[in-house]
DNA sequence: TTGAAAGCGCTAACAG
DNA sequence: CTGTTAGCGCTTTCAA
């Protein structure tokens, strides 16, 4: 591996001169043309590539900016993780992934160990419990900003959706198609976009003077496995029968075709249906079922503008949040 | 940030001290027990955490993994890293991910920088274009493993599925089934595993002397997008009009079952359909998609383990390709 | 049983 | 216009 010094010392010049000119600052301090030139060759010549953990550990700075998920899997993550990198490149950063597999401590062990590797800003899909190390990185004045959800009271920039809005905007459109008997399904994860559906669906309920009744909406565990969730909406639909059936995420919403498969109703002649968050698959599945889009890509866009702007300007917007509407996708099984 | 120097003059004694304690090194360089205890005690207290990148620098180990792959979405993907997260952690390594973004150079550019991070160990799915950067790697003696693919003639290991026998299995099910007219729709990825399957669905015919012809074969445009590729399809099912279609990647499953599903025709009753690769949704689409399903944790885990293996014997095994069976999923599309 | 010191590769004052 | 030098925080050899 070749380093400054040894192409320094090819050249009989000393290494700042090297760094000086590797580091585009030959003009700024006023190196000669030629001795530029010669540098250049020289490095190019021998494959120098600096090494990033001296410049790391000199600077203080990495240039990676680190997106700290849940679970790598998920289309929600996918689709954020394309756009984010795309813009990051643009703006000459790195990025990499990280995911704390629904584990608490190691979230915490995660962000530290980002730290450590000082890296220049987080992107974070909160997880509960996360908060105490997200408070440690706002303490320490590191770039952040949440998405997806965030944590009521702390001081940390975020971008979502309007978790409430879409959900009242399906509520309303089942309503104003008929449905009387609506049930919705949702999780235990303690977090506030999931409180927002919630709410929203209670909400419209209210609002529109239909009986809200806790039989009608069922909280599966979010550590359940995919056939313990599968089989708790069979039981749960197969027992309330409800006309329609908001689901509250979109993995609920796959589990939850699977429940009415297997149970051999039909869509939507037996039971309508509504999704939070789109899929290809309730585009393909037939009849092609009704779903709220989450606008993934804005929320990346704007996710990382303000996190550059964060990383850049020392002087802190602290805009605090940022919502952005969802899109209602009508399609059959409504 | 506190640091080694600074708990060392807290306590008045050296940093090397403090740092052979802090490493688990103490009863090996015989410090008293008491002074341990106190060390560790200060440490502790004062929140101290080992600045990774010094240590980096100072060692040329990270415990990092780099897992690079083409793009992170993508559920091969998603299933490969929670099982390769799991049991880099039980061995104390930490995983990265890396998207190349199905961009040559980027990769490239992705592995030099891995490399100057000096992450410990390479995991690999990969792309057409990353064979000199691959080679970099492997002149410079880094760990690395290959998954789901892999460079003929390179002195890489790697580790996949057996893609010819899988092709086979799923040709000689329809073909024993009874279908004659079986089209085959796979891309123009220039890699060792797309070739396997192409070789096998050609190779089943002929061992059943049923007639292989170019015009049965679709080879779509691996950077065409998604509405590219399905109306591609759509226009060659319906020109041939196969009696059964073979498709030979599970996104090439997911479009053409849009095709099929937009040309109004009813599976298995028009077309039977398999699918390499198996995905949820192929279970939950009526009929049923039967599917070859790859052995994902198996190549996770084998991946993993022969990495290692690698990093820790600085003899070379050298075992050089591991292929894993797959396991065809009867579903009704057949 | 502990400490001093060198040095990983790079940057950035500060001096020439 | 270019060189000297002092570290960033840590590990590890060698000395005490």
């Amino acid at each position: 591996v070749v380093s400054i010094k040894d192409i320094a010392k090819k050249l009989g010049v000393s290494p700042s001169t090297v760094s000086f000119v590797l580091n585009g600052k030959a003009k700024e301090m006023r190196i000669s043309a030629e001795m530029t030139k010669k540098i250049q060759q020289t490095a190019e010549d021998a494959g120098y590539h600096p090494n990033q953990v001296a410049v790391s550990l000199r600077t203080g700075k990495s240039r990676i900016i680190a997106l700290i998920v849940d679970t790598i899997s998920g289309s929600f993550f996918s689709s954020l993780a394309r756009t984010i990198e795309q813009e990051a490149q643009d703006s000459g950063y790195r990025v990499i992934y990280c995911s704390t597999g629904n584990n608490i401590k190691k979230g915490g062990d995660l962000i530290q160990m980002m730290h450590q590797y000082q890296v220049d800003g987080y992107l974070i899909i909160p997880s509960a419990g996360m908060e105490k190390d997200i408070e440690l990185l706002l303490d320490k004045n590191k770039p952040l900003v949440l998405m997806d959800s965030y944590f009521p009271g702390m001081a940390a920039p975020y971008v979502l959706v309007d978790n409430y809005g879409g959900v009242t905007q399906g509520m309303e459109h089942l309503i104003q198609k008929g449905y009387k008997k609506i049930a919705f399904v949702c999780n235990d994860v303690d977090m506030v976009q999931m409180h927002e559906r919630k709410k929203a669906y209670e909400a419209t309920l209210r609002k529109h003077k239909l009986r809200f009744s806790r039989q009608l909406m069922c909280e599966t565990k979010y550590t359940a496995s995919k056939e313990e969730v599968v089989n708790t909406l069979k039981v749960f639909l197969e027992k309330n029968k409800p006309e329609a059936v908001f689901f509250a995420a979109n993995y609920l919403g796959v589990y939850g075709l699977e429940s009415i498969k297997s149970l051999g109703w039909s869509i939507p002649k037996d039971i309508a249906v509504v999704c939070f968050d789109d899929l290809d698959i309730f585009n393909l599945y037939p009849p092609g079922i009704t779903s709220i889009r989450q606008p993934i890509e804005e929320i990346a866009k704007k996710a990382i503008q303000l996190l550059l702007q964060l990383m850049n300007d020392s002087s802190k917007p602290k805009k605090k949040g940022v919502q952005l509407e969802p899109q209602m996708i009508l399609r059959q099984s409504t």
